[in-house]
DNA sequence: TCGTTAGCGTAATATCATTACATTTTATTT
DNA sequence: AAATAAAATGTAATGATATTACGCTAACGA
């Protein structure tokens, strides 16, 4: 039985998380060069929009927050830039909660699974190969081939639990 | 390790599906009277419209059908009918989506788990015990309290995978 | 350096969902 | 049966999320 592997934890409070985005930026760059993707300064931007929070953000708040650093942004531009990282891989977004988060391991391809906080709105993601394994053998039994996965546990993280 | 239930298969076409809706509306009914829940007129309709299709349905395609059948309605007025029916377990709500699914098994209180035809937009509802399980024990791991799952998968159904 | 493609600017509009408040219907109490 | 309270519905406005269409510019490949 393969390990659970968690992607990005719930972050606790104090924790540095300029590098974080750093980081992410960094990897967003040496993915992008290896496949010959165009990671432009405006996706650079969203992207680090995106990893401002440590959690899900939606589409309007990264808009409101190129509008205050960028100049006039408009949705759509906004939406260019998300499915572009959707597509590289660098972000998932949450259909549960029409927002998007950066993905800290964009190296290895996946949907992702998510642990979310309906209290802080901070959100986990974990990789437990298990599940996807067994949702594609369930699948394969009615004879449904899978091809994306949205898997979204809503509830209370550690620090809104002890609350 | 429990089976795998099939809550509503992907639908043979021939199938009388006229009698899936009567199914569904005398389920609701029994369960809304044993739980003094009250299905009036209104909701029986956006019910049977939502059981109107082996597959989920948006909002204002619902809307569009009361409009219809029922004379002049506004989309308050079916997002309280979808609310009522989510709260009762009537019917799901495909966040992936935004739609909305009638459940063959309203007994049983549950998340659904679906899989969603991209296609033909069909869609069909197990339930893997094994999943929750292993889910929640994830989640535990990480010190997070589950409350409900968002399992849904994208790909396609037997049909349109063979043509 | 020319032609092509990818990225971006801009406006309009489509789609999905909720809020607020008035009215009506149903249930409960007297 | 009448008075009251609670639940459901009618109605309009608006909020939130997302896409389309079209033109221009920058980058890339021959």
């Amino acid at each position: 039985m393969a390990a659970t592997r968690v992607i990005s934890d719930f972050s606790s409070k104090k924790h540095n998380h300029k590098s974080c985005v750093k980081t992410a930026v960094k990897k967003a760059e040496s993915i992008c060069i290896d496949r010959g993707m165009r990671l432009t300064r405006l996706r650079r931007k969203i992207l680090e929009l995106v990893w401002s929070r440590h959690g899900p953000l939606g589409a309007y708040d990264i808009l409101q927050l190129m509008n205050k650093e960028e100049g006039r942004v408009l949705p759509n531009t906004v939406y260019r830039g998300l499915d572009f990282l959707i597509e590289a891989g660098l972000i998932h977004r949450l259909d549960s909660m029409n927002a998007f988060m950066g993905c800290a391991d964009p190296v290895s391809r996946h949907s992702g699974q998510f642990l979310i906080c309906r209290s802080c709105e901070s959100a986990a993601e974990i990789h437990d190969a298990g599940i996807e394994q067994t949702l594609g053998r369930d699948a394969k039994r009615v004879g449904f081939s899978v091809e994306q996965q949205t898997i979204e546990v809503l509830g209370l993280c550690p620090s809104c639990s002890s609350d």
